[in-house]
RNA sequence: GCGGGUGUCGCCAAGUGGUUAAGGCCCCGGAUUGUGGUUCCGGUAUUCAUGGGUUCGAUCCCCAUUACCCGCCCCA
């Protein structure tokens, strides 16, 4: 038997309302901040990866599906799935010079993206996103306002309370000083540090401090080191931005945690990098990952934009999210009389009704049967009916049934 | 990429080295040839993830593979 691949899966009717719902609620969310629906192509050129979301980071190291298609010459025609939304967002601004149109520029969008990693509770290698991309605005209010989107989408779908957990890494000059103090304060202990701290430390100190190893927190544990990570780091105007935000944050009444360790792992964010977080997802924790690329849009070829964004996992929603039920019927017809079942059926759905019927021809008592476990109501269609002209209608919850003469009464 | 666990019908789930693999739900049919959701009766796994091995004999023991789950890592 052939299966769905590994890390992928079917999702069938009872989980459809689920999803549906959840993107229903994010439609409207976004929507009404004005950001536009964006569809972008789910593979792009290998290149647009490797440089937007950074060289040094796992998902291009490792976690990519990439394709050689085509001709002999393999660079040109090496092409990658998405693993993530943000870059192909950033080269259809580019492409359509959006840059033109007046700031802000707000997309949202939903799809799959894909990831070669093991999967794990929260983790697959198609999973789907949800996100949101703002282009043009230096002004923190954009860092607001795309947060604010986040917590108001996640409160439209019921989980209102998930911990939101914020930092700043500064811009490019300050995030480079503070790159360099870290790189010497930790010079002495490197020889004690894990393999892969060892590696970023040369690609990208940052990241060595969401090292998860034992022996790495208790460097980062010591008093001198600790001095470094904590001290303020960041530049005046980076304060000024960062702190702007927050008072935004506190008058939307939107919880959040300065976390100084959160850094993210893609290579393209500076100044504010924020997270939601649930403690009901076990070691998957993050619902949202976001914060601002302000030097993407020129990295990829544009003119310098500022960006801010987030994406959220969609299956991880799902979990945490209260299910909803396929919905019932508003009328199941019961009739042995295919010909007419079919007719009312189309009248009753051009009208904007859920109908169904038997297709089978069986038996009376099967089609009742039928109709009450999926149907409101049952609208018999016997030989007396079909004759005289009138319908029969039985609510299915209380057992009632009516006798309605014309079409315009049963709607 | 590394470590641990699991794998019996669509779903839950018992089971044992030995001629027929419980049960429940769902589904299908009948009781009831135009009135359901209750009840009653009946049906649905030549087969226990796959491939080898041990054995007179294996779903139950061993090995390999595979899938899923959990943790590390990474991230959404």
């Amino acid at each position: 038997m052939i299966k769905a691949q590994r890390g992928t899966k079917d999702i069938l009717n009872d989980e459809i309302p689920t999803w549906q719902w959840i993107l229903e609620n994010a439609k409207n969310v976004f929507q009404n901040a004005g950001f536009s629906e964006i569809k972008t192509p789910i593979f792009e050129a290998t290149e647009l990866f490797q440089r937007g979301v950074g060289d040094s980071t796992d998902i291009v190291n490792k976690e990519m599906y990439t394709f050689s298609v085509g001709g002999a010459d393999k660079n040109s025609s090496s092409i990658t799935l998405r693993p993530e939304n943000t870059a192909g967002v950033v080269r259809a601004y580019i492409e359509h010079n959006l840059n033109r149109q007046s700031p802000p520029q707000k997309f949202w969008y939903f799809g799959p993206m894909f990831r070669y990693e093991r999967p794990q509770a929260g983790r697959q290698r198609q999973f789907h996103q949800i996100g949101v991309e703002m282009f043009g605005i230096n002004e923190p209010a954009a860092d607001a306002e795309v947060i604010l989107s986040a917590v108001e989408f996640l409160k439209s779908i019921g989980l209102g309370n998930l911990e939101v957990e914020l930092n700043s890494l500064g811009c490019p000059k300050c995030k480079n000083d503070y790159r360099n103090s870290i790189k010497e304060v930790l010079a002495p202990y490197l020889d004690d540090m894990c393999d892969d701290c060892k590696m970023r430390y040369e690609k990208n100190p940052l990241r060595m401090l969401d090292c998860k190893n034992e022996n790495c927190q208790k460097i980062f544990e010591k008093e001198e080191v600790k001095k470094v990570i904590f001290n303020d780091y960041i530049c005046d105007e980076c304060k000024t931005h960062f702190n702007t935000l927050l008072s935004y944050l506190d008058e939307l009444n939107i919880k959040y945690q300065r976390n100084k360790l959160l850094v993210r792992g893609l290579d393209y964010y500076n100044r504010t990098v924020f997270e939601i977080k649930s403690s009901a997802l076990g070691s998957q924790s993050a619902v949202c990952g976001g914060g601002r690329y302000d030097g993407l849009v020129e990295m990829l070829g544009g003119v310098p934009t500022p960006a801010v964004g987030f994406a959220m996992g969609v299956e991880r929603l799902f979990s945490l999210v209260e299910k909803k039920e396929v919905s019932k019927l508003d009328y199941y017809i019961v009739s042995t009389n295919t010909k007419e079942a079919l007719k009312l059926a189309q009248k009753l759905r051009s009208q904007n009704k859920k109908v169904e019927f038997d297709m089978q021809g069986r038996k009376f008592s099967k089609q009742l049967e039928k109709a009450s476990k999926c149907a409101n109501y049952a609208v018999i269609l016997g030989e007396d009916e079909i004759e005289k002209g009138f319908y029969s209608v039985k609510d299915l919850n209380c057992g009632e049934q009516r006798k309605i003469e014309n079409f315009s009464d049963l709607l």
